[in-house]
DNA sequence: AGGGGACATTTTATCTATAATTCATCGCCA
DNA sequence: TGGCGATGAATTATAGATAAAATGTCCCCT
């Protein structure tokens, strides 16, 4: 939904804010002020609430109406829940893209699961796997679903940051390599049901809490 | 997404706008001008706005900077587009609601569908289709998963009072009748089976054009 | 007659200032 | 110590003004 090539001040606003909430530079829960947002833009208030809306559809953040709007908090529930939906959107978006699908596509696909294995950090390698998930299914030429399937990635990517935010460990992606071979071989239910199991997969990772005591957390690796 | 108990301004223009467009009364491509809008509300632009934004984000509007927002235009693509996302999310939901369904919940369900049979109008006619279809979903339990869902039900029902805005046939829902029957006997994938292609069923019929010639046109009828 | 450009109008996008409402906090007093 | 009201802060909304962009009109020139 969110258009990148909106020049406007509250479309600069929100996708600035979408991406520190994303990586976790806002915690989830803190508020968003829309005059301290203002200043530091150097705007109004006004564009600031519409960017806020926008980050409310998007599900980034939750506005009580006088209460103000807060960044989006999330469990263990709403990853499973996000999870399922690519699962259910992306095979959708999958089947579509699939008659579509050049050897150029899935070359470069490959490429992107190459960048995806070497990467040292989360950021890039959430960076090679979004590339990786769009490449194979924007050939669907859909755009209601790809903006979907975009926000849940975000919501995904989300989760991701505020578990691994630190460490990361490289490790050789074999779901992507399984989903082309599948693909090159025409053999599309097979890469859809791979494709499913893929992005439903939830690490799992210790975590200390300030408390000092251990706890699990969950996101989305796929 | 769109909170029913938002009592801000924005958030009853949103609605508002939000009920015309669905119902057809500002045609797709119409513009939305924010001081004539602003002046029937009663309002200043600000909310105005804030409210577009909204729209924007629930598919029922289009904005181009600094050229205003219009009423967004949809054709068969689109509905064939929301029809399957529809599918695949509605199964998912109903996989999940499942186990929750009560037979309170499922008499609910039956009385909706008798009341969509009798209806007399496409509109109370997609009222309780509607009904039927939250009914069976809601116990999922999944905000996110039941938002989308929303988002979409408000974009077929737009297709649907575009295509059948004057005649309406009275006409018995085989299709929700065999869901419920399926529910009622546990058998799921059966179920979900009727439901996926229920909601991808696409009604066609004639239409006058302005210029005389008769073409078709499309909704999703589920 | 038709095309092109100058000009006026409209509309958007934004800012500033301000009022009203509501929420949270803090201190007072019983 | 605990409840209660006052104060302050933040959001929500209004009003009016301004700059920039788009649209439309009209006239002139070829």
């Amino acid at each position: 939904m969110a258009k990148d090539t909106d020049d406007t001040i509250a479309g600069r606003i929100s996708r600035e804010l979408a991406d520190r909430i994303i990586l976790g530079a806002i915690e989830p829960g803190a508020r968003l002020r829309q005059d301290h947002v203002a200043k530091e833009f150097g705007t109004s208030h006004v564009p600031v609430r519409e960017a806020f809306r926008r980050l409310e559809a998007q599900g980034l953040a939750v506005s009580e109406p006088r209460r103000g709007v807060r960044v989006a908090a999330f469990d263990l529930r709403e990853v499973r829940e996000v999870a399922e939906m690519r699962a259910a959107l992306e095979v959708l978006a999958l089947r579509h893209a699939a008659p579509h699908l050049t050897a150029a596509i899935l070359d470069a696909a490959e490429e992107a699961t190459r960048a995806g294995d070497t990467a040292r950090d989360v950021r890039s390698w959430e960076e090679a796997n979004r590339a990786f998930h769009r490449l194979i299914l924007a050939p669907c030429a859909m755009p209601r679903l790809l903006a979907s399937i975009d926000d849940l990635h975000a919501a995904s990517a989300r989760f991701l940051f505020a578990t691994w935010h630190a460490e990361w460990e490289a490790r050789t992606d074999h779901d992507h390599r399984a989903i082309l071979a599948s693909l090159r071989q025409g053999q599309l239910d097979a890469a859809a049901a791979t494709l499913a199991r893929h992005v439903q997969w939830i690490g799992k990772r210790p975590v200390k809490t300030p408390s000092g005591k251990t706890r699990e957390t969950f996101a989305i690796v796929g």
